[in-house]
DNA sequence: GTGGAGTCACAAGGACGGCTTGTGACCGCG
DNA sequence: CGCGGTCACAAGCCGTCCTTGTGACTCCAC
């Protein structure tokens, strides 16, 4: 297991160029710095920075490290982002409500990206309260006033608020890597036994009703899970191709542990919209401020 | 800064459905167990788990914060896995030899398949020590035996060794989304003031050359930094466009911070390839192995 | 040439965190 | 109603990691 902070002070001494700088930079002494470099040294027992009395520069595998550490810490970042987000007992600024996926896959990067133009103008950051719940919930929240933005996914625009898209999401068939599929017809997905979540999950019912439009009736399931990350992981172990969320399998997309499947006459489109009451652009700055670093 | 043990010991609480059943998976007592999860719902203010007297089960926010744990720890993993395979003193296995670029984007995610193939047939993977240098360097100790597989970035097949595409890599122009570029032909691309890698580097060469072959001649640059990552948060600052490799932002693309701007008439493809000496398959089980997770 | 300011590394001491063991309260089931 | 399961609280101990103090070395200015 990888010690962040560890890998903090890497990319530290990279930047500064000694590690006493590196150890001013993270609030350290030089000591420390050295120990814990010299600890991550031990750990990969390759050299990742040479010492020169007159400071210190990565090697090769140090930057490599770097490289890796700073993706690492960058998802870490927005992890830490999210977590302070949820944190319920401040009474205080912008009160968003959000379906599950947008809290799980966009909302920490939003919130990453408000903090950091907000450092950059030298203001403070504004506080955001985070809560997850399903989309209906959220909109009843939004209504209520207990939340002064929500995130919902679906179809329709309730009645009654205003809203904006601010993404989409769209599910597609993957398979693992080895899959002799390149693209089939809509017809041979309907008679493919997918892993599917179980009856009744949004992401099933999508698929469902697009089929049905389309003339077609699904064969059964080839196993059925609970939750999205259990598909996921049931399709990496080779139980069979899934449709799923894109946005929940970006990372396995780019890092090719997955495969996405073009399926010819199928789109599975669905929008994920900001909303709010009152009047049509909106209201307060905190809400403006943070729509405008979302862009559909 | 989150704490992954933590976040470890909160995945294992989903799938176990008990603190004890966590405890004994992670092999820690119930004890410490509940008192990591107390400790992180103090740290969110928010409670993450629902406790009975007969198991625990998360709430929605724990699903949401589940779901982010998820995603930090495969990426912790990776690099995990990235880390044993750079231990050089095991005067082991399988030898690999990669350039800067597939070994900071590409190699970890396929380690960690391969190990998990090997785990899923139940054999012990096979050890795999990576040195990480650039490609004339992996060429060279590919050449002298140094290493037994290589992974190298270039147009060029190298004389004398067998060679695969794993991969290609391509440079886009990429832009802060609240910019209003869309799509722009070559010549403007020539003409616009960039932010760049210092002259010399690969990256800014692959662009410079391609643009020379269309006829055109670039503009001086807006700025010129000595690393992508410091280009990427150039960029990110607003310092303006930048041309980079895709693989280095595929998760600022994903998570909309930055946004690509196709070029029209230009095209920046580099494939990655795989080589090794000897007959025209891979040789030794091992590499092929590898090579087996890696379908480009 | 020599002192000063910078670099990094080694050693000793102390504080804090976190794990274990021991124990108690509660719930369901046979 | 006891037994097996759950989780929470308390005390003690161990290890990690940081700090302070010190030494060796290099470069530079005087």
């Amino acid at each position: 297991m990888p010690d962040l902070a560890a890998l903090e002070i890497l990319l530290a001494v990279a930047r500064a160029g000694t590690l006493s700088g590196a150890g001013r930079e993270v609030g350290l002494t030089q000591q420390a710095v050295s120990a814990r470099l010299a600890a991550l040294e031990s750990r990969t027992g390759v050299r990742l920075a040479t010492r020169t009395t007159r400071g210190a520069t990565l090697t090769a595998e140090g930057v490599v490290v770097a490289q890796w550490a700073d993706r690492l810490l960058r998802l870490a970042e927005e992890v830490d982002t999210g977590l302070a987000a949820l944190r319920s007992d401040s009474r205080s600024r912008l009160r968003v409500s959000a379906s599950l996926t947008v809290a799980e896959h966009l909302l920490p990067s939003w919130l990453v990206a408000l903090r950091a133009d907000a450092a950059r103008r030298g203001e403070t950051p504004v506080r955001v309260v985070l809560t997850a719940t399903n989309s209906d919930h959220v909109i009843e929240q939004v209504r209520d006033g207990s939340a002064d933005l929500g995130f919902i996914e679906g179809v329709t625009v309730p009645a009654g608020l205003r809203s904006r898209v601010v993404a989409r999401d769209s599910l597609v068939l993957v398979v693992t890597p080895d899959h002799d599929w390149s693209s089939i017809p809509v017809a041979e997905l309907a008679a493919t036994p997918l892993v599917t979540r179980e009856s009744g999950s949004g992401t099933r019912e999508v698929l469902t009703v697009a089929l049905r439009d389309a003339g077609l009736e699904q064969v059964e399931p080839a196993l059925e899970l609970s939750t999205t990350a259990a598909v996921r992981a049931a399709v990496l172990a080779g139980a069979g191709p899934a449709v799923l969320s894109r946005l929940a399998i970006t990372d396995d997309l780019a890092a090719g542990r997955l495969r996405e499947v073009p399926v010819a006459g199928l789109s599975l489109e669905r929008e994920l919209r900001a909303i709010w009451t009152g009047p049509r652009t909106p209201p307060a700055g905190a809400v403006r401020i943070l729509l405008s670093h979302i862009h559909s």
